[in-house]
DNA sequence: TATGAATGAGAGTTCATTCAT
DNA sequence: TATGAATGAACTCTCATTCAT
């Protein structure tokens, strides 16, 4: 459980700060136990408050995780921009998945709500609040798939945004195939199941290696 | 809703019967409302049986969606292996996409089941159920993948499994991603949300066909 | 709270002694202390019975109210009927008035949900139950008004059913205004309150004599 | 949503009008959607104020309705003790129902208060509340009272505050019964529910008629 | 074997009231 | 005096599972 630093937020700075802790409480519970296996009641103990005050911050537990996924998706988006920006021309692909698995590094949490908002974003949500989230997506990937153009020559206009969208695909994918509840954890400690034992990280960075190079043996 | 045949399934074919009876009702309710929104009451209901009795051949809800998703994708790999197992020789990438695709087809059952599996499996299941479910599906994609290494030649040992699993990672996320809500649909119909509109077996096929390129261009 | 008599309701009579079971406890707990101050929690306490069963049986607290009121509603009429279909012929208001008193005897819960029906009318209730209970309380006090009109000669056609409609009035405004909490029957100790001191019945008969005598009246 | 005219109030007068402010704010709204439906944040929102303000005014949200029920009521007898006072001598019936209703015209806020006055009684108020409202208000009806008995000679003593409690009841059950939810307002609008489609005016108005030619006919 | 009535913990959410600022 | 953030008990309702019949 989360320490309160102040009993009351007054100013919009600390009001942002309480937010904050919320989103912090959440996101420590969503990254251990999944969306589903959260609830309100936890978010409030997990950050020192009080039920009712959470509802003063967030209307809905969806929103809440929506509000976590757009900080996340936009710090990475963030990271991996600027690691894109700074190069001096084209790269090759194991320079630009080198660049990738850094931009991920230290950012569970973001993998874990990426793979779990499209099982989210199908419930008790409004036309609004969807509409507002993709529109917002939109606009950051498309910078970003500019940027990848720019970077993998190879890649024709619009393939950008259809990198990530095949990275988004395989962070869904191997996320949930990779995460395991103690019990799962402990049937993949046969030796036997080692097919079924997978690395996060290397998996999902060796299939993209592969996907790239399909793209770029494709394209010549 | 499904009629029953028999008042009381005394010997074995009967019992099974019934158990096949819940599967198939519990098919239609997975396949068109995902693992969450399925309540064991409309599976009963669905089955033409009363609640109480679906806990007699089923211990719990995951267990009738691990069955479920154990039979779907045997009888899956059933079909993909005798397309394997007729081929004279080696054959091309573009033929080997053909013929899964094929052998996808009508499937969508298995694919919104797979797509769900691993986040089903976290919840309440057994130590037991965990292992023989997996080890049954070791032995199955062990052998599979032994087929598919001889289709596609420029697959080193081991390699046929790993198509399986990544094929099986880009059903998970592509399925996902596709997915949608009534209320997340019409968000869709925006054009300017054309990026986010999938097309499941359209995108799951393109990104298969490069990782298969990948893994060929990589092998060469 | 009440002891329940079988641990399991098979049979439609049992279900229907079950559902009597549940009006009765939600009757006593109305009749104490009005609809909104009774939880759902209380019903199926005060019946013995667990929160989830009650559901079985009603879908919502309204529900439970309106069946209430119907049964209350339509055992008074019963009751009312019966006593007037016996007369032989036209009678005095006296006589009127006792026979009404006679029937309203020991049907405190009846006037009591009266009293609150038209405010509990206005909450979460479907137009399918308003629409019946209005239905069913329309055909019943149509008959009830021809009888009081056969009884009550001077009354033209039609104004039976303004009798009854006029009682209505006269119970929700006198058991609302003789209704005292703890705290008000205090109050109401001092000499100097005895003007709010009403006396339920009293009052009732007494306003709905002068009514009758100024109906009697004007018809002259 | 009413202006604040001062930042604090500081001497008295300026603190009775800010109570003003909140009264006004809260008639309004009860007016509208009754008591149980009007949060604290609404008053406070439409008055202008803070939530926490209001408390500085008005202990709970029940001791607002009863300033506001005093203040409607006491601005009422105002209004009809001054029409009955320039009476030159004792008047018909129909010439005091006239009276009457002319006094209750634009009282609109006026009779639905009185309307749920007993329910809200009965609730959350202490017994000090309780002593003062009732005092206050026996003392203002027993001269009108006395008004009433001036103007229909008929009346013995003490039966002119009668006539005031007998209205306070027709009052409580008439409006009761003419409001209607949006749902009640549609099932309403069937032809067959004729019945229960009550005008309150016209309704109160005949049934005091009745009322008051059953006293004239009883005292004569 | 089959039933489905019963359970009860737990979900999300609201709101009158308090109190630190 | 004024604020509105914070509270937390209370609400209605759901549903996987149990078990008397």
């Amino acid at each position: 459980m989360n320490k309160i630093v102040v009993k009351r937020a007054i100013n919009d700075r600390q009001k942002e700060a309480r937010r904050e802790a919320i989103l912090k409480g959440a996101r420590d519970l969503f990254t251990e136990a999944g969306f589903f296996d959260v609830s309100m009641a936890m978010i409030a103990k997990h950050s020192g408050l009080a039920k009712g005050t959470v509802y003063l911050y967030f209307k809905t537990k969806e929103e809440i995780f929506l509000a976590l996924s757009t900080e996340e998706l936009e710090a990475w988006l963030d990271d991996f921009d600027s690691r894109l920006t700074v190069l001096a021309g084209p790269i090759e692909n194991a320079e630009f998945l080198d660049i990738l698995q850094r931009s991920f590094e230290g950012r569970t949490a973001m993998q874990r709500l990426l793979s779990l908002l499209h099982l989210v974003l199908e419930k008790n949500i409004t036309y609004e609040e969807a509409f507002c989230f993709k529109q917002n997506l939109i606009r950051r990937t498309d910078f970003t798939g500019k940027l990848i153009e720019k970077a993998l020559p190879y890649l024709s206009c619009g393939q950008g945004i259809s990198v990530l969208t095949l990275l988004q695909c395989l962070v869904v994918g191997w996320v949930q195939m990779s995460d395991h509840s103690p019990v799962i954890e402990k049937v993949l400690e046969h030796p036997q199941m080692a097919p079924f034992k997978f690395d996060l990280q290397k998996n999902l960075f060796e299939s993209l290696s592969l996907l790239l190079a399909g793209l770029k043996a494709t394209a010549e």
